[in-house]
DNA sequence: GTATTATATTTGACTGGTCAATGAATAGTG
DNA sequence: CACTATTCATTGACCAGTCAAATATAATAC
Protein backbone atom coordinates (compact mmCIF):
# COMPACT_ATOMS: atom_id res chain seq x y z
CA UNK A 1 0.00 0.00 0.00
CA UNK A 2 2.52 2.33 -1.10
CA UNK A 3 0.78 5.76 -0.50
CA UNK A 4 -3.18 5.52 0.94
CA UNK A 5 -5.12 7.93 2.32
CA UNK A 6 -4.77 8.75 5.62
CA UNK A 7 -7.89 8.06 7.61
CA UNK A 8 -8.71 12.01 8.10
CA UNK A 9 -8.56 12.55 4.56
CA UNK A 10 -10.79 9.38 4.09
CA UNK A 11 -13.45 11.68 6.09
CA UNK A 12 -13.41 14.79 3.91
CA UNK A 13 -13.88 11.94 0.90
CA UNK A 14 -16.75 10.72 2.46
CA UNK A 15 -18.04 14.10 3.10
CA UNK A 16 -17.89 15.08 -0.22
CA UNK A 17 -19.07 11.19 -1.38
CA UNK A 18 -22.03 12.14 0.93
CA UNK A 19 -23.07 15.91 -0.11
CA UNK A 20 -23.09 14.44 -4.09
CA UNK A 21 -25.84 11.62 -2.86
CA UNK A 22 -27.72 13.90 -0.67
CA UNK A 23 -28.53 16.57 -2.72
CA UNK A 24 -30.33 15.05 -5.81
CA UNK A 25 -31.89 12.23 -3.29
CA UNK A 26 -33.45 14.81 -0.99
CA UNK A 27 -35.05 16.76 -4.42
CA UNK A 28 -36.52 13.68 -5.25
CA UNK A 29 -37.98 12.40 -2.33
CA UNK A 30 -39.17 15.79 -1.19
CA UNK A 31 -39.83 18.05 -3.97
CA UNK A 32 -37.73 20.45 -3.85
CA UNK A 33 -34.10 20.72 -3.65
CA UNK A 34 -32.47 21.37 0.19
CA UNK A 35 -31.26 25.28 -0.95
CA UNK A 36 -34.71 26.06 -1.50
CA UNK A 37 -35.85 24.15 1.44
CA UNK A 38 -33.87 26.07 3.60
CA UNK A 39 -34.50 29.24 2.40
CA UNK A 40 -38.63 28.47 2.91
CA UNK A 41 -38.22 27.44 6.48
CA UNK A 42 -35.92 29.89 7.52
CA UNK A 43 -38.72 32.20 6.26
CA UNK A 44 -41.32 29.91 7.61
CA UNK A 45 -39.88 31.02 10.96
CA UNK A 46 -40.12 34.92 11.16
CA UNK A 47 -42.33 37.77 9.17
CA UNK A 48 -40.44 39.43 7.48
CA UNK A 49 -36.70 39.67 6.98
CA UNK A 50 -34.14 41.41 4.58
CA UNK A 51 -32.17 39.33 2.03
CA UNK A 52 -28.57 39.75 2.96
CA UNK A 53 -29.22 38.46 6.72
CA UNK A 54 -31.77 35.61 4.81
CA UNK A 55 -28.09 34.65 3.40
CA UNK A 56 -26.26 34.44 6.14
CA UNK A 57 -28.96 32.04 7.96
CA UNK A 58 -28.55 29.59 4.50
CA UNK A 59 -25.32 30.20 3.87
CA UNK A 60 -24.90 30.34 0.18
CA UNK A 61 -23.35 33.08 -1.67
CA UNK A 62 -25.54 36.20 -2.57
CA UNK A 63 -25.92 35.23 -6.14
CA UNK A 64 -27.53 32.22 -5.66
CA UNK A 65 -30.10 33.82 -3.08
CA UNK A 66 -31.17 36.12 -5.78
CA UNK A 67 -31.73 33.34 -8.09
CA UNK A 68 -33.81 31.39 -5.62
CA UNK A 69 -36.09 34.26 -4.52
CA UNK A 70 -36.76 34.89 -8.58
CA UNK A 71 -38.11 31.41 -8.83
CA UNK A 72 -39.74 31.57 -5.63
CA UNK A 73 -41.50 34.49 -6.32
CA UNK A 74 -42.44 33.32 -10.13
CA UNK A 75 -43.83 30.52 -8.27
CA UNK A 76 -46.21 32.49 -6.30
CA UNK A 77 -44.33 31.29 -2.54
CA UNK A 78 -42.69 34.62 -1.86
CA UNK A 79 -42.88 38.10 -1.91
CA UNK A 80 -40.17 40.70 -2.41
CA UNK A 81 -40.63 44.35 -1.48
CA UNK A 82 -38.16 46.75 -0.54
CA UNK A 83 -37.50 48.39 2.91
CA UNK A 84 -38.71 52.42 2.54
CA UNK A 85 -36.54 53.63 4.84
CA UNK A 86 -33.56 52.08 3.00
CA UNK A 87 -33.89 51.74 -0.72
CA UNK A 88 -31.04 49.17 -0.96
CA UNK A 89 -32.18 46.14 1.21
CA UNK A 90 -34.89 43.85 -0.08
CA UNK A 91 -37.50 42.56 2.74
CA UNK A 92 -38.55 39.04 1.98
CA UNK A 93 -41.55 36.92 2.96
CA UNK A 94 -43.65 34.37 2.61
CA UNK A 95 -47.01 34.60 0.61
CA UNK A 96 -49.95 32.35 1.89
CA UNK A 97 -49.49 29.87 -0.30
CA UNK A 98 -45.83 29.35 0.80
CA UNK A 99 -46.62 28.81 4.17
CA UNK A 100 -48.98 26.08 3.23
CA UNK A 101 -46.53 24.77 0.89
CA UNK A 102 -43.78 24.38 2.95
CA UNK A 103 -45.59 22.52 5.75
CA UNK A 104 -46.02 19.85 3.13
CA UNK A 105 -42.78 20.35 2.23
CA UNK A 106 -41.38 19.82 6.07
CA UNK A 107 -43.40 16.50 5.83
CA UNK A 108 -41.15 14.76 3.24
CA UNK A 109 -37.81 16.34 4.51
CA UNK A 110 -38.50 14.55 8.04
CA UNK A 111 -39.25 11.61 6.45
CA UNK A 112 -35.80 11.68 4.05
CA UNK A 113 -33.61 12.90 7.25
CA UNK A 114 -35.01 10.77 9.79
CA UNK A 115 -34.00 7.75 7.31
CA UNK A 116 -30.55 9.38 7.02
CA UNK A 117 -30.44 9.16 10.70
CA UNK A 118 -32.55 5.93 11.37
CA UNK A 119 -30.15 4.39 13.57
CA UNK A 120 -28.59 6.94 15.06
CA UNK A 121 -29.10 7.86 18.74
CA UNK A 122 -29.85 11.50 19.90
CA UNK A 123 -26.54 11.38 21.25
CA UNK A 124 -24.35 10.54 18.36
CA UNK A 125 -26.70 13.20 16.39
CA UNK A 126 -25.26 15.62 19.26
CA UNK A 127 -21.99 14.88 19.13
CA UNK A 128 -22.31 14.80 15.02
CA UNK A 129 -23.60 18.34 15.36
CA UNK A 130 -21.05 19.29 17.64
CA UNK A 131 -18.30 18.16 14.90
CA UNK A 132 -19.75 19.49 12.42
CA UNK A 133 -19.22 22.99 14.33
CA UNK A 134 -16.12 22.27 14.94
CA UNK A 135 -15.30 21.91 11.26
CA UNK A 136 -16.60 24.85 10.19
CA UNK A 137 -15.02 27.05 12.83
CA UNK A 138 -11.82 25.45 11.97
CA UNK A 139 -11.53 26.28 8.46
CA UNK A 140 -13.94 29.70 8.58
CA UNK A 141 -11.24 31.85 7.84
CA UNK A 142 -9.33 29.95 5.50
CA UNK B 1 -41.14 28.55 19.03
CA UNK B 2 -43.68 28.22 16.03
CA UNK B 3 -41.96 25.98 13.84
CA UNK B 4 -38.01 24.97 14.99
CA UNK B 5 -35.45 22.67 12.99
CA UNK B 6 -35.62 19.63 14.75
CA UNK B 7 -32.00 18.40 15.52
CA UNK B 8 -32.07 16.45 13.58
CA UNK B 9 -32.71 18.52 10.45
CA UNK B 10 -30.05 21.05 12.23
CA UNK B 11 -27.22 18.19 11.32
CA UNK B 12 -28.48 18.91 7.38
CA UNK B 13 -28.00 22.11 7.65
CA UNK B 14 -24.79 22.12 8.54
CA UNK B 15 -24.21 19.58 6.43
CA UNK B 16 -24.52 21.57 3.55
CA UNK B 17 -23.06 24.63 5.03
CA UNK B 18 -20.02 22.76 5.39
CA UNK B 19 -19.70 21.34 2.44
CA UNK B 20 -20.63 24.41 0.23
CA UNK B 21 -17.72 26.26 2.06
CA UNK B 22 -15.05 23.12 2.04
CA UNK B 23 -15.14 23.30 -1.97
CA UNK B 24 -13.63 26.29 -2.37
CA UNK B 25 -11.52 26.75 0.18
CA UNK B 26 -9.83 23.13 -0.72
CA UNK B 27 -9.43 24.52 -4.30
CA UNK B 28 -7.93 28.15 -3.06
CA UNK B 29 -6.07 26.03 -0.58
CA UNK B 30 -4.21 23.16 -2.43
CA UNK B 31 -4.40 24.98 -6.17
CA UNK B 32 -7.00 21.65 -7.50
CA UNK B 33 -10.24 20.94 -7.05
CA UNK B 34 -10.99 18.22 -4.45
CA UNK B 35 -12.31 15.72 -6.54
CA UNK B 36 -9.25 16.49 -9.28
CA UNK B 37 -7.14 15.69 -5.89
CA UNK B 38 -9.24 12.38 -5.44
CA UNK B 39 -9.15 11.21 -8.95
CA UNK B 40 -5.42 11.99 -9.24
CA UNK B 41 -5.38 10.49 -5.75
CA UNK B 42 -7.16 7.38 -6.58
CA UNK B 43 -4.83 6.65 -9.27
CA UNK B 44 -1.76 7.25 -7.67
CA UNK B 45 -2.74 4.06 -5.82
CA UNK B 46 -2.66 2.17 -8.70
CA UNK B 47 -0.93 1.08 -12.27
CA UNK B 48 -3.84 1.58 -14.71
CA UNK B 49 -7.54 1.58 -13.65
CA UNK B 50 -10.72 1.42 -16.22
CA UNK B 51 -12.98 4.55 -15.77
CA UNK B 52 -15.71 2.85 -14.80
CA UNK B 53 -14.53 1.50 -11.62
CA UNK B 54 -13.12 4.59 -11.06
CA UNK B 55 -15.75 6.71 -10.80
CA UNK B 56 -17.13 4.24 -8.66
CA UNK B 57 -14.27 4.80 -6.50
CA UNK B 58 -14.52 8.69 -6.55
CA UNK B 59 -18.40 8.25 -6.55
CA UNK B 60 -19.73 11.15 -8.86
CA UNK B 61 -21.71 10.91 -12.27
CA UNK B 62 -19.89 9.77 -14.95
CA UNK B 63 -20.09 12.26 -17.00
CA UNK B 64 -18.04 14.91 -14.80
CA UNK B 65 -15.55 11.71 -14.39
CA UNK B 66 -15.59 11.91 -18.88
CA UNK B 67 -14.90 15.76 -18.21
CA UNK B 68 -12.06 15.78 -15.84
CA UNK B 69 -10.39 13.34 -17.14
CA UNK B 70 -10.48 15.39 -20.54
CA UNK B 71 -8.71 18.17 -18.55
CA UNK B 72 -6.70 16.40 -16.68
CA UNK B 73 -5.06 14.30 -19.77
CA UNK B 74 -4.90 18.27 -21.56
CA UNK B 75 -3.04 19.76 -18.28
CA UNK B 76 -0.73 16.22 -19.49
CA UNK B 77 -0.83 14.60 -16.09
CA UNK B 78 -3.02 11.71 -17.32
CA UNK B 79 -3.33 9.36 -19.91
CA UNK B 80 -6.16 7.27 -21.78
CA UNK B 81 -6.10 4.53 -24.00
CA UNK B 82 -8.79 1.70 -24.54
CA UNK B 83 -8.54 -1.82 -23.54
CA UNK B 84 -7.19 -3.93 -26.41
CA UNK B 85 -9.37 -6.87 -25.40
CA UNK B 86 -12.96 -4.39 -25.20
CA UNK B 87 -12.98 -1.69 -26.90
CA UNK B 88 -15.88 0.11 -24.85
CA UNK B 89 -13.44 0.48 -21.96
CA UNK B 90 -10.95 2.84 -21.30
CA UNK B 91 -7.80 2.71 -19.49
CA UNK B 92 -6.64 5.41 -17.63
CA UNK B 93 -3.26 5.98 -16.03
CA UNK B 94 -0.99 8.75 -14.33
CA UNK B 95 1.98 10.28 -16.63
CA UNK B 96 5.41 10.56 -14.99
CA UNK B 97 4.35 14.21 -14.64
CA UNK B 98 1.10 13.77 -12.51
CA UNK B 99 2.68 11.38 -10.62
CA UNK B 100 5.10 14.26 -9.46
CA UNK B 101 2.40 16.98 -9.05
CA UNK B 102 0.33 14.69 -7.01
CA UNK B 103 2.94 14.32 -4.29
CA UNK B 104 2.83 18.46 -4.16
CA UNK B 105 -1.05 18.17 -4.32
CA UNK B 106 -0.70 15.74 -1.41
CA UNK B 107 1.33 18.11 1.01
CA UNK B 108 -1.28 21.08 0.62
CA UNK B 109 -4.44 18.46 1.54
CA UNK B 110 -2.82 17.05 4.41
CA UNK B 111 -2.32 20.54 5.38
CA UNK B 112 -5.83 21.65 4.54
CA UNK B 113 -7.58 18.37 6.78
CA UNK B 114 -5.50 18.64 9.39
CA UNK B 115 -6.64 22.54 9.83
CA UNK B 116 -9.91 21.33 9.83
CA UNK B 117 -9.74 18.48 12.03
CA UNK B 118 -6.95 19.88 14.00
CA UNK B 119 -8.84 19.68 17.57
CA UNK B 120 -9.98 16.44 16.46
CA UNK B 121 -9.24 13.06 18.71
CA UNK B 122 -8.10 10.15 16.43
CA UNK B 123 -11.72 8.58 18.61
CA UNK B 124 -13.27 11.45 17.15
CA UNK B 125 -12.12 11.07 13.55
CA UNK B 126 -12.89 7.26 13.81
CA UNK B 127 -16.33 7.71 14.87
CA UNK B 128 -17.48 10.51 12.64
CA UNK B 129 -16.38 8.44 9.73
CA UNK B 130 -18.32 5.72 10.87
CA UNK B 131 -21.04 7.88 10.91
CA UNK B 132 -20.58 8.89 8.13
CA UNK B 133 -20.74 5.71 6.59
CA UNK B 134 -24.19 4.58 8.00
CA UNK B 135 -25.48 8.06 6.57
CA UNK B 136 -24.33 6.69 3.57
CA UNK B 137 -26.28 3.70 3.94
CA UNK B 138 -29.48 4.87 4.88
CA UNK B 139 -29.68 6.49 2.23
CA UNK B 140 -27.86 4.36 -0.40
CA UNK B 141 -31.01 3.49 -2.82
CA UNK B 142 -33.40 5.89 -1.47
C1' DG C 1 -23.23 70.12 -0.46
C1' DT C 2 -20.28 67.50 -3.10
C1' DA C 3 -16.91 63.61 -3.18
C1' DT C 4 -15.72 59.51 -1.36
C1' DT C 5 -16.66 55.28 0.70
C1' DA C 6 -19.54 51.56 2.13
C1' DT C 7 -23.49 48.39 1.69
C1' DA C 8 -27.29 45.59 -0.74
C1' DT C 9 -28.52 43.47 -4.62
C1' DT C 10 -27.99 42.00 -9.27
C1' DT C 11 -25.70 40.18 -13.28
C1' DG C 12 -22.30 37.55 -16.00
C1' DA C 13 -18.72 34.15 -16.56
C1' DC C 14 -17.16 29.93 -14.80
C1' DT C 15 -17.01 25.31 -12.44
C1' DG C 16 -18.94 20.95 -11.18
C1' DG C 17 -22.51 18.09 -10.32
C1' DT C 18 -27.11 15.55 -12.09
C1' DC C 19 -30.01 13.11 -15.58
C1' DA C 20 -31.37 11.54 -20.06
C1' DA C 21 -30.22 10.44 -24.73
C1' DT C 22 -26.78 8.73 -27.96
C1' DG C 23 -23.07 5.87 -29.99
C1' DA C 24 -20.21 2.08 -30.15
C1' DA C 25 -18.78 -2.49 -28.71
C1' DT C 26 -19.78 -6.73 -26.50
C1' DA C 27 -22.63 -10.59 -24.70
C1' DG C 28 -26.39 -13.51 -24.77
C1' DT C 29 -30.13 -16.05 -27.12
C1' DG C 30 -33.20 -17.87 -30.60
C1' DC D 1 -25.82 -16.12 -37.68
C1' DA D 2 -28.81 -12.40 -36.73
C1' DC D 3 -31.41 -9.81 -32.82
C1' DT D 4 -31.82 -8.17 -28.76
C1' DA D 5 -29.58 -6.80 -24.09
C1' DT D 6 -26.10 -4.66 -21.67
C1' DT D 7 -22.36 -2.00 -20.78
C1' DC D 8 -19.00 1.91 -21.22
C1' DA D 9 -18.16 6.34 -22.48
C1' DT D 10 -19.63 10.71 -24.30
C1' DT D 11 -22.60 14.59 -25.09
C1' DG D 12 -26.15 18.10 -24.23
C1' DA D 13 -29.38 20.42 -21.26
C1' DC D 14 -30.03 21.87 -16.75
C1' DC D 15 -29.28 23.39 -11.83
C1' DA D 16 -26.63 25.35 -8.06
C1' DG D 17 -22.77 27.20 -6.27
C1' DT D 18 -18.50 30.53 -6.57
C1' DC D 19 -16.23 35.06 -7.62
C1' DA D 20 -15.84 39.50 -9.61
C1' DA D 21 -17.83 43.43 -11.75
C1' DA D 22 -21.74 46.53 -12.15
C1' DT D 23 -25.60 49.26 -10.18
C1' DA D 24 -28.09 51.82 -6.94
C1' DT D 25 -28.65 53.77 -2.60
C1' DA D 26 -26.97 55.50 1.87
C1' DA D 27 -23.55 57.25 5.02
C1' DT D 28 -19.47 59.83 5.92
C1' DA D 29 -15.97 63.33 5.45
C1' DC D 30 -14.29 67.29 4.05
Amino acid sequence: MPCSFSKQEQVLHQFKGLTNQISPKFERCTGISASRYELLSQLYKVDEINQSTLQKLVNIDGAAITRHLKQLEASGMVIKRRNPEDNRVIFVSLTDEGRERIIEYRKENTGFVKQMLHDFTTEEVDALSDMLQRMQDNIVDY
